[in-house]
DNA sequence: TAGTATTGTAAAAGAATTGTAAAAAATCTT
DNA sequence: AAGATTTTTTACAATTCTTTTACAATACTA
């Protein structure tokens, strides 16, 4: 069932790494072992994973480095980090770098799993609410929204989080009119009772990126005194 | 324009509590109180909330159950548990309810925050979509009054809101005259003493629009002295 | 049929909405 | 704390839609 799991696996201490794989393994996942923080960015840049175990302590690259470096081109990937030191300054850190879970060494196992498990059933369900497989295509372009990269007619962007979250609500609205209203409460999570261009301008950028002719604009549609309309045609 | 992200804090010890909403507060979210279960449970069925906060240890309903019941009505609701008792069975425990994180009491303040703040950052990435669309026929068109997108006989078009406004009133009271009264008062919602061309206007649009032949209009039928009349046929 | 009332229609005038750039504010990085 | 990036606001231009106006066409009445 989880069986399409991939789980990179960094760890330098070589018996709890073969341990750990084992326990995974036997959960269904797909673990790729690396042991230090060079090998696992070769294989992350290489490869597709759903979730990253990293330890803090490692050679060469520290494991902060590591998640720094995956957050870069992954804010949605899962890092759950284990450290040995469970000092609070080293919990703050891992997090503000953008790890999802801390996890003090030595842990519990089964906590462990729990972890897992319940981080990547949260990142499945993002992907499935949005329907969206990891990149989606209308025109001639194409949108990655795991790492929010996107390959235009022309030249290829990296869209903020923001413009990300406009685009994924109009994508999911497919075919039907967002009133501006909606969009604010929706995606911006405010009182839609301000009356600013904040929207618009939005809609402008995101024309920008991805009409060829931005100013009769194809996919990203005007409906006066109601909202915008997205269709991928 | 900062999104306002809703809070339930579920805690009995009252100075705990209101050290955190202080605290929560102060980064700008907005934080509801529930000092123990059954209260909890009242205000989640009650309000919207975008993450809860809930604490083992309650009077009348543990924090399990009331998680237990969160994840029933909302599987994807963000939920971190607090908890004095850090033993490895109460995580689990924590965990396999559907808890997304588990913290131990006594908790570092910023680690909470930071925790808090992952939490929503990832559970802003999803959202619902999709439903049918509703559209109205007569003669050669199609109207979809969801997106204001019409199939006429040879062409595809988009009403104004206003158009459709008049259009609906008419649809709406098929076979029965509409004085131009009734439709200043129930369409353009104004003092209907005024006499201009108005209202004419946008018949002659609509059977611009919708008739085969617009100078002998089948569909939108002027009455004499009286108004207009819409037939379906 | 002439006269009067009502409806049809185009085009000008007026309003309202949307597009856009640039400045200001907020947020994130170093 | 300075610098960079992103978001929000502001101000105005451009566009689209509605209303008015003016007159033509049509229908009724006597």
């Amino acid at each position: 069932m989880n069986g399409e799991n991939k789980i990179l696996l960094v760890e330098d201490e070589e018996t709890l790494a073969v341990g750990l794989e084992f326990n995974l393994t036997e959960e269904g996942y797909s673990v790729v072992w690396a042991k230090d923080g060079k090998i696992a960015l070769d294989l992350f840049y290489a490869q597709e994973f759903d979730l990253i175990i990293l330890d803090i302590m490692l050679p060469y690259v520290n494991g902060f480095e590591v998640a720094k470096k995956v957050r870069e081109k992954s804010p949605q990937m899962p890092i759950l980090i284990l450290s040995a030191r469970s000092g609070v300054e080293d919990r703050v850190k891992g997090l503000e770098l953008g790890a999802d879970d801390f996890l003090a060494k030595p842990f519990h196992l089964q906590e462990l799993l729990l972890r897992i498990k319940g981080m990547l059933k949260r990142k499945m369900w993002y992907k499935n609410a949005a329907s969206i497989q990891p990149a989606y295509s209308f025109g001639n372009n194409k949108i990655n929204f795991e790492n929010l990269e996107c390959f235009t007619k022309d030249s290829q962007i990296r869209l903020t989080q923001q413009e990300a979250m406009v685009l994924k609500y109009l994508i999911d609205n497919e075919g039907k009119i967002v009133s501006r209203k909606e969009l604010i409460e929706n995606v911006w999570h405010m009182n839609p009772d301000i009356e600013t261009r904040t929207v618009d301008n939005f809609i402008v950028r995101l024309r920008k990126y991805f009409e060829p002719d931005p100013s009769s604009p194809v996919y990203f549609k005007s409906i006066r005194g109601t909202g915008y309309m997205f269709n991928a045609k």
